[in-house]
DNA sequence: TTGAAAGCGTTACCAC
DNA sequence: GTGGTAACGCTTTCAA
């Protein structure tokens, strides 16, 4: 049986509010006992136990997080940033890996209701989990984090999709590119939707007629951008640059185009999305559009906490893509 | 404020004793008043307060990992294999990012233990960290994760670093290398001295003379292997063929050579170690030593749940190491 | 099968 | 400045 309040109480000759009086710092103590109990808790290595302190205080100090995968890059960013910025702040996090799988999301819900973790980071939203929100599924703080839901305005942190896609496929043309590719995220999370808009959008500004079999879903994963790379490598009239909706997509594709006995970006140009350490790595060094992964960790616990101390919610915030060029893309003519 | 226990019994008619029975599936419960009481439950969305059954029951069904980084895909990959076989188990897993440095990492050993947490994974022992242990600043079952203590006999799950850097040397001596370098991991852990045993072990076992400068102490990253593939690339008698003590280290090292404008493997051939997703998308793909780190996590939580809930311990379990062969590595004569 | 009551280890309020 | 007491929300033992 672990120590207890009431040993040091006992150790120290005090009744046990004292000693949780000069745990807890309060000012209204003598030197004296203080000093006594003190001595009391490190001679009995007394911890306190912080169950019995949450279930009166109603702080647990603890955060969620559900993301798909840890192990995928990007979301090992979000993940680092996040738990920094928490730990500072004095909480904890449970890290949750989804696999974009309902059951498993709902399953760690319900769990982390039980726990009383006081907020959740929902990094894997779909775009029609209005539901979730809608339903009081989730009867806790939350922020979306690089994932948004349709008709949500409130609550999430996320890079400009549209923007960043916008940026990539500007870059191609800015490149006399004309026969532009895109490669897709799962449709039913608006990130990849807003990238296929943001594509959509700078061909259109530059008058570039929208192709539609020069688009294909993928997963976010390399398996996807191989198999719609391949499907794409099938057409009569191929284009000379892909827009991929990330990195890992772009891994993929490359793969499929080197298979084929292409060259990037002899023969195509490529732009990945996200800028995950393996980017810079490649060969070629993969031009993409970067996301500042742990400093958006970091912001969403910000607005997080700002939201559970007190009680502002911000509105979704956009952060500012960049365009990180490597080697990937040529210019043509 | 949250509906209770009691507002349930107070919905359904009985007493709250009853409710807390048929939530746990008791099964000395009418049928009758079973069904009353799910109705209340599922009316007023009733979530039982996890922190309150702690307290009773002394189990929080909670784990922590200790990691230097998440961000690192090593320690990710660690990660989801633990997070996932817990998750399995009905156990969540507090993350915790020590980037290596004692005071984070003492500080989480406190909260953690006020969080009364079950278990504890270690990926981040330091070879001397025989203290922590003996000193019982650890007060719960722990299990070590690919780094072990020196003295500690028990309770450890890695990859045989010294059979797996064994391997890498002799790959490169059966391809004919006699002048073989090696870039170190830092030498405060076990990993990095078993692989400089296991390196020193096969060149000893193939007669070839050790040479101290072909050796130097990097830090697990990039930048360290590129510093001393720096330096080493300063002597006056060149190897020709360089074992890594991870991938990373691999990949500064192949920045460095390349700078100097020689080429893998046609100058220098190299082998990594871990496995690690970027090492099969180098140029040229890296051959290197397999680390199953979802695995390894795997066990680590089984391990560890066995420990608390049998309390078995295991003796230091040693993972078999596998060679994967890819192209950073040429024959020469 | 169900109710009553005690208690888990704290904190907070009210006395003194 | 310190002690006493109640209460946080649940489980569990004992009775009925």
């Amino acid at each position: 049986m672990r120590t207890t309040i009431k040993d040091v109480a006992k150790a120290a000759g005090v009744h046990p509010s004292t000693v949780s009086r000069v745990i807890n710092g309060k000012t209204c103590i003598s030197e004296e006992t203080a000093k006594r109990v003190n001595s009391a808790i490190e001679k009995l290595d007394y911890t306190p136990n912080g169950l019995a302190r949450s279930l009166k205080t109603k702080k647990v100090q603890t955060l969620a997080m559900l993301i798909p995968d840890i192990a995928n890059p990007f979301f090992a960013g979000l993940a680092r940033g996040a738990e920094e910025t928490a730990n500072r702040h004095g909480y904890s996090v449970i890290l949750c890996n989804t696999d974009d799988c309902r059951e498993k999301e709902s399953n760690y819900l319900r769990l982390l209701a039980e726990k009383c973790v006081e907020g959740v980071i929902l990094a894997t939203a779909k775009i029609r989990d209005k539901s979730i929100v809608e339903l009081g599924r989730i009867e806790c703080p939350y922020i979306l984090l690089s994932r948004n839901i349709k008709g949500v305005q409130e609550n999430s942190i996320s890079i400009d999709d549209i923007a960043g896609s916008y940026l990539a496929t500007e870059y191609l043309i800015g490149l006399g590119h004309q026969k532009i590719a895109h490669i897709a995220g799962p449709h039913n999370t608006t990130a990849a939707l807003d990238r296929i808009k943001g594509y959509k959008k700078a061909l259109q500004h530059y008058g570039i007629p929208f192709q539609k079999d020069y688009i294909g879903e993928g997963d976010f994963r390399n398996k996807g951008g191989y198999r719609v790379m391949r499907s794409i490598l099938e057409l009569d009239n191929l284009p000379t640059a892909i827009v991929t909706a990330n990195d890992l997509l772009a891994v993929g594709a490359i793969e499929a185009i080197r298979e084929k006995g292409y060259d990037v970006p002899l023969d195509f140009s490529i732009v990945g999305f996200d800028d995950i350490e393996l980017a810079s790595y490649l060969t070629p060094p993969l031009t993409t559009i970067r996301q500042p992964m742990a400093e958006m960790g970091h912001l969403a616990v910000v607005k997080l906490l700002e939201r559970i101390e007190k009680h502002i919610s911000p509105a979704n915030i956009l952060i500012k893509p960049e365009l990180v060029e490597r080697n990937s893309c040529r210019e043509i003519n």
